[in-house]
DNA sequence: ACAGTTACTTACCGAAAGCAACTAAGGTGC
DNA sequence: GCACCTTAGTTGCTTTCGGTAAGTAACTGT
């Protein structure tokens, strides 16, 4: 019993699923990840990298709820993290003159060296794991995965409004 | 400060990586799996589905360390789900004639069901966030995705022996 | 100016997985 | 056949991550 599916779809969606949740697997579970981390001599957790990064790419000074949103996570969590980050000198809070319930958080230079290591490492990964990938497969899967996040976004934000 | 990254390097490298980041944080973060397994009236958790999943390609009669294995988890985790998983009938375990230490699990009927109702919940999900794509995009997706799976599989296996 | 909303915080909880230490069964050498 | 080591699984404890509920302070529309 079990083994195959007896409703069978799009083939091409089933290959998608599958390869799907084994990626899912490989990047969430530590293992990997945080193997990464220890290589680039990076002492905090997927969670803080993830928060750090965006914000090295959100430019300067973006607002907690901001920051909740883009990492697709909900305030109390992005607090924890940034109260963390601030005391180890990662990141710094400034009071948003707009809006006094507001604050604005930037990198420090000790933020932004953290996350280009973490970069490099992840790059150096990369460039092992698709060592003999053609110029052709790297640039179509970057293109095919990147445009996977935006319809996935999407489609999270379409069903129940923003 | 901050914001671009001061050593560049292959362009798709980056972008796979970038892509691959918010991959892994949709992917493992509740949310997305977590609408998915509710839409599929399923009440299990995602670590208890990839389990079931897995045992199901599994073919019958998969012994313990090998699901650990295959799902790159260690040993504790995996006694836990079944423990878990086998109070609420949704997998058996059989001792294992040929080796008193060991046991071996597969799936019941009502486990089959339920990964059957998760694979249809998920084929829908795909579909609808696919809708737009062209068929060789598609094909494309899952054939560059599975080979970075194995690829990544591979590496990690690679460095300090199986 | 008062009600309602928004931005963030605090406190509590659950899911998932790792590590260390343990038990029981299987194999090896002598 | 008996020490000895290895392997399969289990149990207990800890960490990371994130969500829900409830609270406070600041903004905003009428």
């Amino acid at each position: 019993m079990a083994s195959v599916t007896p409703v069978a779809g799009d083939p091409d969606i089933e290959c998608i699923g599958l390869a799907l949740e084994s990626v899912g697997r490989l990047l969430s579970q530590g293992r990997l990840v945080e193997q990464i981390l220890r290589q680039a001599k990076v002492d905090a957790g997927r969670a803080d990298v993830a928060l750090l990064h965006n914000l090295s790419s959100a430019g300067d000074c973006v607002r907690l709820g901001e920051l909740a949103d883009r990492l697709r996570v909900d305030a109390p969590t992005v607090t924890r993290r940034v109260q963390q980050l601030g005391g180890r000198q990662l990141l710094r809070r400034v009071p948003d003159p707009r809006d006094k319930r507001a604050s604005l958080v930037h990198l420090t230079p000790a933020g932004a060296r953290l996350v280009q290591r973490v970069l490099c490492a992840r790059r150096t990964w990369l460039e092992r794991v698709l060592d003999r990938w053609s110029e052709r497969d790297r640039a179509e899967f970057g293109r095919l995965l990147a445009r996977f996040v935006t319809d996935v976004g999407k489609d999270l934000e379409g069903p129940d409004g923003h």
